[in-house]
DNA sequence: ATTATCTATAGATCTATAGATAATGC
DNA sequence: ATTATCTATAGATCTATAGATAATGC
């Protein structure tokens, strides 16, 4: 008996399709402009759910758009799995993630302006980008590729980077994207203790199947 | 004929202190929670003001907020100028300035969550902290100081590091703030291409005469 | 006479809920 | 019978303005 994807019975399935839209609308509004004074009334018409159906999924807007960010960013940390799992060295994991991450600002700009607006508040979350990032960081301070730093410092300054790399791909579209990324992916190897030439040539390595 | 310190007659100086009432009050709500959903006539009582006297200055609630951000940042690049003024060394000028920082979120938290909540909007900006630091960039890779790195993608590294710091500090107030701020501006030495052994050294030198 | 502030208020929202409707589970 | 959605609405805001009041300029 073949049973369908998505779990749950049919109710389940609607309720969650619902919730899914609303989701989907604040993400799309975090993207625009940012601006989450927007009505709950507006929202759930753009979602097109009825205004009251708002209630029976989140208790305020702020729990919708803080479920709207977790929901981009595991959206973009899978993005990187997807991508990059091929990659082994750590070093060249944290370069391709940046030069990858500058070009999404045109491939999918919805999570890129997200990120850029609500990363901040979610450089340690459990979820997302950061976990994936502690992860390579560790590997790579175990492994002596990078500089004994600590995790949570590394990671930080790591994340503030990445933002950055978001707000000046949106601020100064004029500039050549790709090569801002290289830069500052390299800036950011030599940041992590590797040293300036392997920084220079690892940070313009070809990145992994462009399909 | 001695003239007060605040130019314009009385009229204009009644007016500009209603202004920076308000100014004052968006300052703290920004600190305090950042919530910029709360209503005109809550600002206006919280600036002791009369609610209308809210149009006289501003037409919205944004251009407020906005005016409060520059505002903070500029009172912060002045307290980049009063206590940082002595140093040459632009690399030293970078270290002292991030554990200045640091030690900032303590003395002065108000300034840094703002920074920390709608910093990164300013980055590029031509007040507050980034003209102060992209002079500091220009003049150290002028002088072979620093990588001959692009001062925009310079400028951006180095504003996302500070905003993780501030972030760190918040997010993380059992960490030591010192030691945290040390290593971070190690990392950003390392990352303007200063030499390891270097960037270990200058981040640790003593700080200016701390009143 | 001029200017800024203040109080009061009209009109336009917006939120949260109540109750009806539609669809599925068992 | 249960569950989620939808429509309608009461009550509580909130914004922007109009007009009165108070203070200064000249």
């Amino acid at each position: 008996m073949p049973t369908k994807a998505p779990p749950g019975n049919r109710f389940e399935r609607r309720r969650a399709e619902t919730r899914q839209a609303l989701v989907r609308a604040a993400r799309q509004i975090l993207a625009e402009n940012g601006d989450t004074g927007v009505s709950i009334q507006a929202i759930a018409g753009r979602a097109d759910v009825g205004f009251g159906s708002f209630y029976n999924h989140f208790a305020s807007k702020a729990e919708l758009f803080d479920a709207a960010v977790v929901d981009a960013l595991e959206e973009f940390g899978q993005a990187f799995d997807d991508r990059l799992s091929g990659i082994d060295d750590p070093a060249e994991l944290v370069a391709a993630g940046f030069r990858l991450s500058a070009r999404m600002a045109d491939s999918h700009p919805e999570l890129m302006q997200i990120l850029r607006r609500r990363g901040l508040e979610h450089l340690h979350s459990d979820r997302g980008l950061a976990p994936r990032a502690l992860r390579d960081l560790e590997t790579g301070v175990a492994s002596g590729r990078f500089s004994p730093v600590d995790p949570t410092v590394a990671l930080s300054a790591l994340g503030g980077t990445l933002l950055s790399l978001a707000e000046l791909r949106f601020t100064r579209p004029d500039m050549d994207g790709d090569e801002a990324a290289v830069n500052l992916a390299e800036m950011v190897l030599r940041m992590l203790g590797v040293p300036a030439d392997d920084a220079h040539d690892v940070a313009r390595r070809p990145l992994p199947d462009l399909a």
